[in-house]
This record gives structure tokens, sequence and C-alpha cells, in this order.
DNA sequence: GCTTTTCAATACGCGCCCGTATGGTTTTGT
DNA sequence: ACAAAACCATACGGGCGCGTATTGAAAAGC
């Protein structure tokens, strides 16, 4: 602990070394940790490397955001684009996103700097991609377009504030087959799967809520 | 737009002014906001005044966050506190978080900081009283203190979640009567009613429960 | 009336970060 | 082998926020 550390510059770096590193930053320190001089020191070298990758400050943080942008697209896709059922979409979002702690983070951390334009450009963008993933997997389900938006953003919003409260208050959150427990509840109240059979109506949907509590919940 | 403008400051500053003004800066910049020489400067004195006030920074921000924690609980309890109904507690509650979107800002801004000990510190005890009044309605509604934990978690989460929504991307949010339906929704799949029936059994309860369905009043 | 106390302005040094300028070293192409 | 390009170190000026020191002026106490 005699200095901030240096990790070795293997070779030489790239653009993109800056801009995960950049990432790093804002997941553990937010949006203001993304400076310069800090981030070359964590990287073993100065300033001077830096800008000549880079115009200034402002470009990294653009290329970090679009690394982020990226990222989360394609992990999303990866994992969920090609389940068929829509259930089970909804699903392994919801658990992709319930178990990356380290995303949710970021996510978090980045969203809470939605003041700074550029950021809430990138923002609005994932946002609506994820929530029109869950747009999407709730119509398939058999639901008109207005009742999957508000069952989509229930659902949306209920994560959202999983994630947070994981980072604030951690041990509100139950762990093991406990958590299971947790997570089965929200499937069971989130996903209303009777109501395609059933016809949608204001009963179905009172008769599938409620019906969720009853269920078995062993395990 | 010469300057930042300044407001006239009407007589003599004191601590609480400060604190007062600190929390304004948290809600639209962030905890990195409250710096001494710009909140002078907004309030149109010099670091002179600060420094005779408190003694550093610091202590700026834990009266802030006193301010907030003081308002937080207070507002809480003034709301919410005297309704017997266990079902209204939760729909107020929730109605009341949904509609201070003043407040859910500077909440989010201030757990977005939470990497700081003492910031961490009074988020951990807001949250942990919020969530023990839900926690004690639901049991209130005959949940044993596990569903019940479910529940409350879940309904905070919700919540807290639509904050973000609110916050980062207003336009998925709707507005006049389908945010009431969206409103109800909530409340008939995160306020089950069936378990009122089963467990206590009072009739009030349900009354009140059904009559709540309809006065959808907020905005 | 005069002294304290209260409140605030001004001036200074320090640290940290940005961005530029400039030069140095290592690779790459031919 | 040599020039060009890629990559990085060092040094500088400027901005801005923190904290201290010192002085100044209005209100309160006696």
């Amino acid at each position: 602990m005699t200095a901030p550390a240096a990790a070795e510059p293997r070779q030489s770096l790239t653009a993109d070394d800056w801009a995960r590193a950049a990432l790093e930053a804002i997941a553990s320190g937010g949006l203001d940790a993304v400076a310069v001089e800090p981030l070359a020191r964590s990287l073993g070298v100065t300033k001077g490397s830096f800008y000549w990758h880079f115009p200034n400050r402002e470009a990294l943080l653009r290329a970090a955001l679009e690394l982020w942008e990226r990222r989360e697209t394609e992990d999303v896709l990866a994992r969920v684009g090609d389940e068929p059922d829509p259930y089970e979409r909804i699903v392994k979002i919801f658990k992709e996103a319930n178990a990356g702690y380290r995303s949710g983070r970021l996510y978090l951390a980045i969203a809470a700097a939605e003041d700074n334009p550029l950021v809430n450009e990138f923002v609005q963008r994932v946002s609506t991609r994820r929530m029109g993933y869950l747009l999407q997997s709730y119509q398939a389900l058999g639901f008109d377009s207005v009742r999957a938006a508000h069952w989509a953003r229930f659902a949306y919003a209920t994560f959202m504030g999983n994630l947070q409260i994981r980072r604030d208050t951690p041990e509100m959150m139950p762990t093991g087959a406990a958590f299971n427990e947790y997570l089965k509840l929200m499937f069971k109240t989130l996903i209303p799967r009777e109501t395609i059979a059933r016809g949608i109506g204001e009963d179905g949907l009172i008769a599938a809520a409620t019906r969720s509590q009853e269920g078995g919940d062993t395990q």
C-alpha cells in the first residue's frame, strides 16, 4: 500500500484498453472517476499516453459508453435472444439482471449521471431496448399493447429496484433458498401466464395475481 | 445571464440555510455538487460565511443528510403513520413515493453515493425504516414474517424502480388516466387481498380494500 | 457608550485535474 | 540501415475547490 499501484502495461495500450478502464472506474467510483490522470496512474502510464489515443476526456467517456452499450445489448441478446417461450424469456431477463451484480452496479452508476446529456443519450437507448424486450415478451404472452406496456414497465421497475436494494442495502436481500423463493414469488406475480388461455379481462388479471401467492412454494 | 446569479441574503444565513442549499444541490447535481464555493455563490455570499457556521465540508454534508433523514421520516410518518388499514397504508406509501418526484430524485442522488460511508449510514437507516413500514403493513395483512418480508421487498423494489424510470426515461411513464391504471395494476398485484379474508377475517378491511380500487387520484 | 459576539469579505497557499507542448523511445516499413 | 509512425514521459499554465488567516462591519449585551 505504498502507492496507488500500477498494473504493468503488457505491451502497448489501445484506445479500447482506456475505454475498459474507464468503465471499471465508473462502476466503482461513478462518472467523475473517469479522470485522465488517475486512470493513467492505474494503467501504469502517464497522460502522455492518453492524449495520443483521445483528443480529450469527453472522447474517452463516449468510448466507454459505447463499449457499455455494445456489451449490454450483446449480453442480453446472447442470453435470451433465442428463447422462444416468452415466459422463459422474461424469467431469463430477470435472472440475468439479478445475477450480474457487476453490470447492475454499472447501470446504476451510469444512470446516476443522467443530467449529462451524453450519458442520458446512452441510458435512453439501453433502457428503451431492454424495455422493448419485455414489451415484446408480454405481447407474446397475449397482452394487448397497453397492458403489455404496463406489465413490462412493472417488471422493469421491479428489477431495477432489486438492483438498487442489492447495492444500497444488501442485508435486505435474502440468500440461498430464500432468494429463490423470492424470485419465484416475483415470477408468479409478474408473469401471469394463465392470462393467455383465459382471455384478457380485468378479472383474469386479478385471478392471475391472487393465485400467484398460494402456489406451492417449496424449495 | 452574466453571472451564476446570486439570491440576495435576506438577513443573515443560518447553518440550516446552508444545509437546505446543500440538499438542493444534491438533488440537482449529485453529491459532488455540495461544494463550498459554488454554494456560497448561489447563496450570494462567500466562503467566509460558510466557515463560520461549519468547520468543514463534511460537516455540511452531515447536516444536509440529517435534514434529509428528518424530512424523510417526518413526511412518511405524517402521511401514512396514522392510517389504520394496512392496505390503505401500503397504497399511501406507494402514492406518496410516486407522486413526490422531487424527493425521489433526492433519494436516488444520495443513494448513488453509497460508497461514501457517511452517506451509506444514512441511506441504510432511511431505507430500513421505509422497508419496516411495508413489512409491518404486510404482516398486518396476515402474512407470516417470511412472506411479509418477500412482499415488502418486492413492493419496495417496485417503487424504487419506478422512481428510476421516472428520472431516467420519463417518456416510459404514462400520464393521466393511463398512469392511474398503471398504479391500480400494481396495487392489485402487490397487495393480494385474498390473505385478508383468509387470515385476519376483518370484514372492515376488505371493505376498505375494495373501496380503494376506484378512487384513483394521483394526477 | 463601549466592548463582545456574530457574521461575512478578502487574500493566500495547497492539491488536483485538464489540456498543450515538446521531446524521447520503440516499433514498423522498405 | 534509416525514416516514419506509433507510443509515451516530462514539464508547464490554467482552473477550481478546500481550508486558514486576517480584517471589517453590524447587532447584542452591559
